[in-house]
DNA sequence: GTAGGGTTAG
């Protein structure tokens, strides 16, 4: 969508005040036809004739006819038009009511742009200033724009304290958005689950939104803990508390619970519509039950892009890359025109499977047959593409001349490829420039060090891990959750305060002898390096 | 005119 330049925006507002008749016709039958024209806008030209034309009758300052006019260019993805003809200096302030505020805090906090939602709250400010009081609307509007911000517990919080001041903290809309609000940050989880327990009457949106946020934050398994407790407490999950359910099983892996699942919307009847399908889909995929995703697939009657891309992604994280690149011809086939994320799937499928010639291809059908244009994850992909094989060079040259600024996630990921492909100098090199621009990642430090261990410079290694700690920065420890008879086992590398830590270590060892037994040989490069026997153990494990 | 939702490089 095209916006309006500036140049002519003004020159509509400019223009017709000066054709303005001195006292201007505010009738009905005026305003009545500028709020038929600007229900019936379907351009943004449509909508800058009928701003002309509203202006000239005078109606800038008829609150039915601005409201109107918010809603028609926040449907058009014009709200620029939208704030400058309400914030014009032809503008009367005096005339605007509560109702207009909520709709343009509400147009501007659904928008994808984050300046358009930045400014909800902007106007939440001159709504005060006008001396116009809140309702109970304009809440949620305006706390989902919080949420919606990189930060939102800052604002957030000056928002829940107007809540208070204007008597709505106990409204079950704001309250659920207020959860909603505090969970999108990971600082503000805690308040969230206190506000949560402190809920005098929940519904399966309050619980959804506490779910929601554990996802959101990487909480997977406190999020299915929290669904274990709303069905222990009887109450009925909606479809998309179970949407939820299935992302975090995604996440986890829980083969299990997502099976259970599956049985539990068909026990309950919750309508089995597109999204919930696709999560089924997804959750069944990522767990590793690639077929049993696709049989689903095939017998879903309605798929979206999302569908075709699940099970991509599920083939490609599974190393079937040609059967990957085959469901993405299919899918171009059926007459479903791919998008970045499916781009991102099937880039992923050739990486996995070291497809680089078919990986180039679709990298360059991308932009030349699809017109979109890639992203730092498409970069990443081909960056990742080169490395795995081997061909460090031509991703180091790719990283070079790629328009974007390359993440510290592709550093990284060149950092680990000079390690698997014994290029120590030239990873060494690109760790410590990553360390300067960045010293507060835990990652970079121990791909650095593992650089010397690789090269047995301990003293080295050894300062590494110093300078690490000097500054306070520790190493996140590896976990693997395992799941049995429906509940999730969580195990943290190096924890002996589990109970049967012993035991466990035995096991793995034990499970180490019969992977050997059964002809299993660690990868050759690893082992042709001139490492000591007890770090070839840890990172056979 | 109000709240929660699906696929995204390692």
């Amino acid at each position: 969508m095209m916006l309006p330049s500036e140049k002519h925006l003004k020159g509509s507002l400019h223009f017709v005040p000066r054709t303005l008749p001195s006292t201007p016709s505010r009738g009905r039958a005026a305003e009545q036809t500028c709020l038929a024209l600007l229900q019936a806008c379907t351009s943004l030209r449509h909508l800058l004739q009928t701003t002309a034309l509203l202006l000239k009758y005078g109606l800038q300052s008829n609150p039915l006819v601005l409201t109107k006019f918010a809603a028609a260019s926040s449907a058009l993805d014009a709200l620029e038009v939208a704030t400058s003809l309400l914030f014009s200096p032809h503008a009367s302030t005096h005339l605007y009511d509560c109702f207009l505020f909520n709709t343009v805090i509400r147009s501007h906090a659904q928008s994808d742009r984050l300046g358009d939602r930045r400014l909800a709250i902007s106007y939440f400010s001159a709504m005060l200033r006008c001396r116009l009081l809140p309702n109970k609307f304009t809440f949620p509007f305006l706390l989902k724009a919080c949420a919606s911000l990189p930060e939102p517990t800052g604002v957030g919080a000056q928002v829940h304290g107007c809540v208070v001041k204007y008597g709505y903290s106990s409204d079950p809309y704001v309250q659920n958005t207020l959860i909603h609000m505090y969970s999108g940050a990971p600082s503000g989880l805690d308040f969230a689950r206190e506000l949560f327990d402190r809920m005098p009457k929940t519904s399966p949106v309050t619980w959804s939104v506490m779910i929601g946020g554990y996802v959101r934050s990487g909480f997977s398994n406190k999020a299915v803990g929290l669904f274990r407790e709303m069905q222990g407490r009887g109450i009925q999950a909606d479809e998309i508390t179970v949407i939820l359910v299935l992302s975090a099983c995604a996440d986890l892996g829980a083969l299990e619970l997502v099976r259970w699942l599956g049985s539990y919307v068909e026990r309950e009847n919750i309508p089995k519509a597109l999204p919930l399908c696709n999560a089924l889909l997804d959750a069944l995929a990522k767990c590793g039950d690639v077929d049993g995703a696709v049989a689903l697939f095939e017998q879903m009657h309605a798929k979206s892009i999302v569908s075709w891309t699940s099970v991509i992604d599920g083939l490609a994280l599974h190393g079937r890359g040609k059967e990957a690149v085959r469901v993405f011809e299919m899918m171009k086939g059926a007459g479903v025109v791919p998008d970045g994320v499916a781009f991102i799937s099937v880039l992923t499928a050739c990486c996995h499977s070291g497809m680089v010639d078919e990986g180039r291809r679709y990298f360059h059908s991308m932009t030349s047959d699809f017109g979109i244009e890639p992203q730092i994850e498409h970069y990443g992909c081909m960056v990742d593409l080169f490395s795995r094989v081997g061909m460090i060079e031509r991703a180091l040259e790719f990283v070079k001349t790629m328009p974007i600024e390359p993440s510290p996630v592709i550093w990284r990921m060149l950092i680990g490829a000079c390690r698997v492909h014994g290029r120590l100098e030239l990873g060494e090199r690109i760790a410590k420039n990553l360390l300067d621009e960045d010293p507060t990642h835990d990652s970079t430090y121990v791909g650095l060090s593992n650089l010397y261990a690789l090269r047995r410079q301990w003293e080295k290694k050894w300062e590494t891990r110093r300078a690490m700690s000097e500054r306070g920065i520790r190493k996140v420890p590896g976990c693997s959750l395992v799941e049995l008879n429906g509940e999730i086992y969580e195990f943290v590398a190096g924890d002996e305060s589990q109970l049967q830590y012993r035991g466990v270590y035995e096991m793995l060892e034990e499970i180490g002898r019969k992977i050997k037994l059964t002809g299993y040989l660690p990868t050759k490069t690893e082992v042709l390096l001139d490492i000591d026997e007890e770090d070839k153990e840890d990172a056979l494990h």
